[in-house]
DNA sequence: CCATGTGAATTCTTTCACAGCG
DNA sequence: CGCTGTGAAAGAATTCACATGG
């Protein structure tokens, strides 16, 4: 989780840093210090400097960052100025939320191509994108040149789909399904996992419901170890 | 993140404890090192004693665990052997995915109250839950006792439900809305963010298409970090 | 005078390594 | 004899605090 360089704990916050820089220019800020970006983010300024200086030098001193910019130069570490085709694969609910889902496009990702099981999703499309038949998925996704892939299958099939995305060429996948994939260490493997979110909320909570309410309370997290307000 | 006791990051690991070691059971697997399980997952084994030894001694010597009992406990310190309502607010594409996904009601928690604005979707009915008029947010939670939410609205609203929620008791709230919701100290977030995990691994690829593939690969990332094979 | 960028200090997390028990 | 549970060590990540430059 380090390759040679920037500790993956960084990288996974840059989108958020690009995703606020962008909201704040689009409401017409053009300079932040690193003080209101981390108020607004729920990070510490010093965090946001730290993380910063891995890549180099973007602030003016007694000025701040200019947000446009800052706001390109994180998109441009993290490759997102450019356009990268996905491979999704399912078309149950959650594929088909994922294949409709509009916040895709204007940030960085194309749904390229959509692998389904099920002969009646087969053929049907979305946003002009074809569902074709996972049994293609292998030589489509190698023929596209798709590296990135996302497995929105049952549990029961996941390793399956992502051996024969690995097998294509892709070398990131977006796991949905709740399954600990095995994976070449030349690929990347982000986890979305609903039910271990609420399962590990469910600690901080009361049990019972005989007091109304209020004890003592827990201390919200913060970006540093996941996301939150505070 | 830390409340007066136990890591957080080592809260968010249990989950997957529990859901490796209730796939075993039901392989016939009844005896487990930390060894085994820390391969099957992805994890150290010290790391998976270390995380035990916070809540007290589960093992035997020379043995190992009861896979039985581990789950149970784990189960019962995050709480998982009842059951909790859940309100889910939005009912667009993903909405409708989290209602109908059938891996909650196994797993501790039912959505027992689902919110819609846009007036055809209020009052139709997913797994026997009537989907209300989201104006009705606040007051139905409270009614319901309702403690956990789930966000899947726009961006733009997500601020304004997670309010009417925390207004209505909820104090864990899961939030698939691309956006860092301001909430009391007494409340807990997670994040839900498909978008930023993607833009995360978009760092480590390569850019062009120019050679075929292979060169030096990158290390994969662990559940240490956020969950994955190798 | 303000806010960055960064050494140094601190705090948190993981790993080592082994005494001790079944 | 094997594997847990845990002090102690090592390693990471965060925060402090300030010299420096605009």
């Amino acid at each position: 989780m380090r390759r040679g360089g920037i500790p993956d704990i960084v990288i996974r916050r840059l989108p958020i840093y690009e995703r606020t820089l962008k909201q704040m220019l689009s409401a017409g800020v053009t300079s932040i210090s690193s003080e209101e970006l981390g108020e607004r983010i729920g990070v510490t300024a010093a965090q946001i400097r730290r993380d910063l200086s891995y890549f180099g030098k973007f602030g003016k001193q007694g000025k701040g960052y200019d947000v446009a910019r800052l706001a390109e130069e994180i998109a441009h570490i993290l490759k997102l100025d450019r356009q990268w085709d996905v491979a999704l694969a399912g078309f149950g609910h959650l594929g088909q939320a994922i294949a409709h889902y509009r916040g895709f496009e204007p940030n960085a990702f194309r749904i390229a191509a959509i692998f389904a099981r099920n002969p009646e999703h087969i053929g049907q499309q979305v946003n002009g994108t074809v569902v074709l038949d996972e049994a293609e998925l292998t030589p489509v996704i190698r023929e596209m040149g798709i590296k990135i892939g996302i497995v929105a299958v049952p549990a029961a099939a996941a390793q399956d789909v992502a051996d024969r995305m690995i097998a294509g060429g892709v070398r990131a996948i977006l796991n949905y399904a709740p399954v600990i994939l095995k994976v070449p260490e030349s690929v990347w493997v982000r986890e979305i996992d609903p039910v271990s979110a609420l399962q590990s909320l469910t600690y901080y909570l009361d049990n019972g419901d005989p007091s109304h309410d209020g004890r003592a309370a827990p201390v919200g997290e913060s970006l540093a170890t996941e996301a939150a307000g505070h």
